[in-house]
RNA sequence: GGCUCUAUCGUCUAACGGUUAGGACGGAUCCUUCUCAAGGAUCAAAUCAGGGUUCGAUUCCCUGUAGAGUCACCA
């Protein structure tokens, strides 16, 4: 017997922007049907006419995209009414389901609807990460499964779309799989084979509560790529939530995480989502990017009023990149950055308290006279040799020479950024090359 | 409340009967150029409790406790 070609399915319903919660699901699924060269089936849940909304589903089609994650086929459940209609049909001749007269409580309900005739039994399935389960449907009554025979509701539409799909693998969170044991019922009803089911732990916040569309953390999945972090760090960092390849290595590419991914590794405890973590993995991610898409995702998150100071330019944002990204654990802080002014010395001179150009309580003669030796150490370095290396190399002579190297080191570094924190005066006198790092000490006389 | 599931540092987790219970994030301390950042080093930090089973339990079983999920004419 020849093995079963996996196919895999993740099913959103655009009901809402696709929030990152989400995404682990949709990974686990990917990730599994790329891992056995299989189908991954991207499916829009649009069977609720009132709360389903087109812009919605661009949004999560977005959000795929940005991911990287590769869908091999697409479909719309609203463009399946027939299908549905059929089953519909057949169930209700062989009377294992039927019209039910209701009493209209509310508003908004129907007088009829459709029922599945429950056989009252228990059903026992397995599942990967949580083993043998089993219910006794009997509690769950003769359940609606369509307002009527043009609108099936989502169990029946679930569980006749991934037959009609041959969906080998239902990967998901255990916040359904009490919805399991009536989807095997109906599958039962149908005649459908039964998928493997791999219920994955549920993604928890900082409360220890199920991520809900109001916290905070689960925000809109576009909103980090707006905020600028790298959909490689992202991923790495989701999946990773309930699941781990056992080894001590952490940063993984997406293709090392198909090449790992297995349903044995998947946990069953509840998963907390950390951001301090997500910071840390998406930094790791934006370390491993080749130069050029560092200075892309600069140059993106640099804002325009930045771009109009007088001696900004490329080459001086390509030498910065090292200390710009030192310091941030997703691009969009660069903007932060730059917004409060942080850089703005390197492309402007500086305006500041000269007091302060004073270190501790050394002299202002003495400041002077040490800025003067640095001047003149300076000069001595060639412009196209006025690489921090050799700065460092100059300036520490002196400021080991004094009684305590701030005296030197203080006022060069306010001198030139006019910042009380800001990064060495060494890669900042490289970057501003020799003529303005000596116009600037010049000027602090 | 019913049903179902879960339980290792604060967090993510490793150890699938035998380890000084490992790693990472975060934290603390120190070092590395005055400051900031990055980097390096070191440290603190856990097997929910009680019973079994076993020569031996984080690991298997039971009870308790705690937590989570789910109980729609939503998905």
């Amino acid at each position: 017997m020849s093995e079963q070609k996996v196919i895999t399915r993740f099913a959103p319903s655009p009901t809402g922007k696709f929030h990152v919660g989400g995404i682990r699901s949709a990974l686990y699924n990917y990730l599994y049907a790329r891992k056995y060269n299989g189908k991954f089936i991207l499916r829009c849940e649009d069977t609720d006419p009132v709360r389903s909304k087109k812009e919605y589903e661009d949004y999560f089609l977005d959000v795929f995209k940005w991911l990287g994650l590769e869908y091999d086929e697409y479909y719309r459940q609203s463009e399946r009414t027939e299908i549905y209609k059929k089953y519909l049909h057949k169930l209700l001749e062989e009377d294992k389901i039927y019209i039910s007269k209701e009493e209209v409580k509310e508003e908004g309900q129907r007088s009829e609807v459709i029922r599945f005739r429950n056989p009252n039994k228990i059903v026992t399935f397995r599942d990967e990460v949580l083993g043998e389960l089993s219910f006794n449907t009997t509690e769950l009554g003769d359940f609606i499964i369509a307002r009527d025979i043009e609108s099936p509701l989502y169990h029946f539409t679930v569980v006749v779309d991934d037959f009609e799909m041959n969906i080998t693998h239902i990967i998901r969170g255990q916040e359904h799989v009490s919805n399991t044991p009536r989807q095997i019922l109906i599958q039962e009803a149908i005649g459908a084979p039964r998928p493997v089911y791999a219920h994955g732990s549920v993604i928890l916040n900082e409360e220890r509560a199920k991520l809900s569309k109001r916290d905070p953390l689960v925000r809109p999945s576009l909103e980090y790529k707006d905020e600028g972090y790298l959909p490689q760090g992202l991923i790495n960092f989701m999946a990773f939530l309930g699941w781990n390849p056992g080894g001590e290595k952490e940063i993984f590419t997406l293709d090392e995480l198909i090449q790992e991914f297995s349903l044995e590794r998947m946990q069953k405890p509840g998963a907390i989502f950390n951001p301090e973590k997500l910071e840390w993995v998406n930094k790791e991610h934006i370390k491993l990017l080749p130069e050029n898409k560092k200075m892309e995702f600069i140059l993106n998150f640099i804002p325009d009023n930045v771009k109009n100071l007088p001696e900004f330019n490329n080459e001086r944002i390509q030498k910065m990149s090292n200390i710009l990204i030192d310091r941030i654990t997703h691009f969009g802080q660069i903007k932060e950055h730059f917004e409060i002014g942080e850089y703005n010395f390197f492309f402007t001179e500086p305006i500041y308290d000269k007091a302060k150009l004073i270190y501790k309580n050394t002299t202002a003669e003495q400041t002077n006279a040490n800025i003067n030796s640095a001047i003149s150490a300076l000069k001595e370095i060639p412009e196209n040799n006025f690489t921090k290396e050799n700065t460092k190399e100059v300036l520490m002579k002196i400021a080991d020479s004094l009684s305590s190297r701030g005296e030197l080191l203080h006022p060069i570094r306010f001198a030139l950024s006019g910042l009380d924190k800001s990064p060495d005066p060494f890669i900042i006198s490289e970057i501003l090359g020799k003529n303005e790092t000596l116009s600037r000490l010049q000027k602090a006389l």
